[in-house]
DNA sequence: TGTTTGACGGACA
DNA sequence: CTGTCCGCCAAAC
């Protein structure tokens, strides 16, 4: 039987807390770490369904070039560098802040 | 069942 | 560097 939808949600929402504070990851990644690569769209689609009391970490993910695409970017960025992550010129370094899934 | 949408990714000018 | 275009694909319509 095909995973459904709810499925999909519970293994991304668990990789999400998987991210280190501090560190960011992007929807590709997450897409090929939940087994559906290919489907970063849907990671998007996930985390806009998030309650906005959550205590999941979505903060720490951005699109594959750095750069903040989630329609509350100053939320997002407000709280990436409460968390020592620094934003220049609206980007973010994956090269530093990257995270190197286990 | 066909079409549109989108918190993407990557290639290219 | 920026803007554009195209491929991808489930969900929404």
């Amino acid at each position: 039987m095909a995973e459904s939808r709810q499925f999909t949600e519970e293994r991304v929402w668990q990789i999400l807390h998987q991210i280190p504070k501090g560190q960011i990851a992007t929807y590709g990644q997450i897409a090929k770490l939940a087994g559906i690569p290919r489907h970063s769209r849907l990671i998007g689609q996930i985390l806009s369904g998030l309650p906005p009391d959550t205590k999941l970490p979505w903060h720490r993910v951005i699109n594959s070039q750095g750069r903040i695409t989630n329609p509350a970017k100053d939320r997002q960025q407000l709280r990436l560098e409460e968390e020592g992550v620094t934003l220049i010129n609206g980007r973010v370094s994956l090269k530093v802040y990257g995270w190197d899934a286990s």
